[in-house]
RNA sequence: GGCCUAGUGGCUCAGUUGGUUAGAGCGCCGCCCUGUCACGGCGGAGGUCGAGGGUUCGAGUCCCUUCUGGGUCGCCA
């Protein structure tokens, strides 16, 4: 039977009170951690957002009526408890920030009673994913979830306080807002008013907050909810937080410089650790030579050779075909693996298999300086001698070599560098490398839609000394544009947008878009373009994903309160569900059988 | 859409080559215990082995289908 709380205030969470605090009496509110009960005395550890701090009761310091009802607690009762802080007269409990004092009790209620949770309220929990996520709202219970949420907040209060000295402004933009079929599946919003019209909602604010800069707010940030209606991932919920941001009258410097100044103010305020600026700034070319990747992980070496040059005139028909259909040959060297069993090996060559090379090639060098290889019998030994000393190969060493178009040997390598540095545990969890990728091609070309394809979105700003190229060799422009990478993890990314209204015809003539096609998406932005466009440029961080990172959490649903699963379903509010006929009515809908819709 | 992986009391797991009545730890319930904090002692309850079908004298175990969660490739301007 609940008690009311009446008369009662909470002074402090639990781990607010310390040592000071000693002599007072003071009121706890929270959740029974575990009850001890040794009989005449009964210990509770009292669980809030703070921490646990324990409590006595004693008959003589509380009634026998509340000495009989502390016995009847359980785990994940509500209590109130008042009571006088003490020192602890047994042993001090080191694990505890509270462990040198503790709660005499003099009165207790009983807010509210529960019933044993389906799974322990504990930290590091082993419980199924499934499961917790049924019952999110008791595993949002769990001090490591309480953490993450918690720290999560702490990183947008500090940015909008950041920002704000700054000078940026806080501007919400709209939740139900316009298609755009370029980029990922927009989720739609059917309109009531408008029988078979949809919003959309927005993967981004990216248009709109260019009007923004437009209108003349000049700094704009906002924490914005964002929508991709695409597979999920570790690292990939439908809906997720940016924190989006743009300014006029910047170039790259500019924004890397107040983003540096963010992320280090972010870092040292929130772990204490001192991010060094400036960020080290490495061109995309460079990061796909080195590392086979646009996001490389600097924390580990294990760089990309190419040895195009030295297998050019081996007999390896693999190498030979690769490079006579303009690919490359190129390899990593895993050190001190050439040991690795055959099975293993293969294991590697069926992962680089998943991301579409056709074989890996290999050479273990042997304790002896032999080497065990797939293909030595197609080359000459001083072929061999040369190639080895190219990838800087030493006795016990494993290289690896791709051989392909280039970018499946990115992908390949790229993918492999990575997989190596787990299984060699070269990978250290404390240590915070970031790296601004710069200079991304303005252009990707699609090899389904036979066309180019903007890689960031169709008003990133070419580099200037390209822009000649953009007519005649549009694969080969660079833009302005820059992804902010932490741990092999991209954070963030950005670009310095188009505002001459040649340059961005220029781009979607390279589109392939006509220009009714261009106004018929963008019109908004493109007339407002016309009426007088500062040069602006912006960012936006994956907020869920630098909180993961900072809170060394393995999947971004840790940080999440009410994520989704796989399918992007929600187990606990089982959403999306199917809706009454009168509602589809309303909305001039109908759903079409197929075996996939079914009754639920 | 493809591939990999997991599903056995409330939770986490074990379960051999297919062979008696499916086990353990934690949790839960009852009794005892005045310094516990992974409390302790004694006793107890609790299982359609994810679901359906098949093979077999016999299936938690083998086969097929399917559901659910996780990882990943494609996808994510």
């Amino acid at each position: 039977m609940a008690e009311s709380m009446k008369g009662l205030k909470r002074t402090h969470r639990c781990t607010e009170v310390s040592t000071a605090n000693i002599g007072e009496t003071v009121t706890l509110m929270g959740w029974v951690q575990k009850s001890r009960n040794k009989g005449g005395i009964i210990f509770v550890d009292l669980r809030d957002r703070s921490g646990i701090m324990q409590l006595i009761f004693e008959n003589g310091n509380i009634s026998e009526e509340g000495f009989e009802k502390a016995a009847k607690l359980r785990s994940e009762f509500v209590i109130a408890v008042t009571g006088v802080v003490e020192a602890r007269s047994g042993a001090v409990n080191e694990n505890l920030k509270t462990g040198e004092i503790e709660i005499r009790a003099n009165d207790l209620r009983i807010l509210s009673e529960a019933e044993t949770p389906p799974f322990p309220i504990e930290e590091n929990s082993k419980t199924k994913e499934e499961l917790r996520l049924k019952y999110r709202f008791l595993d949002l219970r769990r001090p490591d979830i309480q953490r993450n949420l918690m720290m999560k907040s702490q990183v947008s209060t500090l940015t909008r306080q950041f920002m704000a000295n700054e000078g940026f402004l806080e501007i919400e933009t709209p939740m139900l807002t316009k298609s755009t079929p370029e980029g990922a599946r927009d989720y739609l919003v059917p309109s009531r008013v408008h029988p078979g019209n949809f919003y959309a909602l927005p993967q981004s604010p990216q248009l709109f907050k260019q009007l923004l800069m437009c209108s003349g707010y000049d700094r704009y940030i906002q924490i914005a909810r964002c929508f991709r209606d695409e597979d999920l991932r570790a690292d990939r919920q439908p809906e997720f937080t940016q924190i989006d941001m743009e300014l006029s009258f910047v170039d790259v410097d500019d924004v890397i410089d107040v983003n540096e100044r963010l992320l280090a103010h972010l870092f040292k305020e929130i772990l204490d650790v001192d991010v060094q600026l400036p960020i080290q700034r490495m061109p995309w070319q460079e990061a796909m030579d080195r590392f086979g990747s646009d996001k490389p992980d600097l924390r580990f070496g294990m760089e990309l050779h190419n040895v195009s040059d030295v297998v050019k005139d081996c007999e390896f028909v693999v190498f030979k075909n690769a490079l006579e259909n303009g690919g490359s040959v190129r390899g990593i060297n895993a050190k001190g693996q050439g040991a690795m069993p055959r099975k293993k090996i293969d294991k590697l060559v069926d992962f680089a298999k998943d991301y579409g090379a056709k074989g890996l090639a290999y050479v273990a060098i042997q304790p002896d300086g032999t080497v065990k290889s797939s293909f030595a019998k197609f080359m000459k030994e001083e072929e061999m001698n040369a190639l080895i000393q190219a990838m800087e190969g030493e006795a016990g060493d494993l290289l690896l070599f791709a051989a392909d178009k280039n970018k499946v040997v990115w992908d390949v390598l790229g993918a492999l560098r990575l997989e190596l540095a787990r299984q060699m545990e070269l990978l250290d969890n404390s240590e915070y490398r970031f790296v601004w990728i710069t200079e991304f091609p303005l252009l990707e070309w699609s090899e389904e839609e036979n066309r180019f394809k903007a890689m960031h979105h169709p008003f990133t700003m070419p580099m200037e000394e390209d822009l000649p190229y953009i007519d005649t060799d549009p694969g080969r422009v660079r833009a302005k544009a820059y992804d902010i990478v932490l741990n092999g993890t991209e954070i963030g990314g950005g670009s310095v947008r188009i505002h001459q209204n040649d340059i961005q015809e220029k781009m979607f003539e390279a589109l392939g878009f006509t220009k009714e096609q261009a106004y018929e998406q963008f019109g908004f932005l493109l007339t407002a373009f016309k009426y007088g466009v500062p040069p602006h440029a912006g960012l936006a961080y994956g907020l869920d994903r630098l909180v993961m990172l900072m809170a060394k959490q393995e999947s971004i649903r840790d940080v999440i309160a009410f994520p989704k699963v796989k399918d992007a379903s929600c187990l606990m509010s089982e959403a999306p569900n199917v809706v009454d006929e009168k509602q589809l009515e309303e909305l001039g809908i109908a759903i079409r059988k197929t075996e996939k819709t079914e009754e639920k």
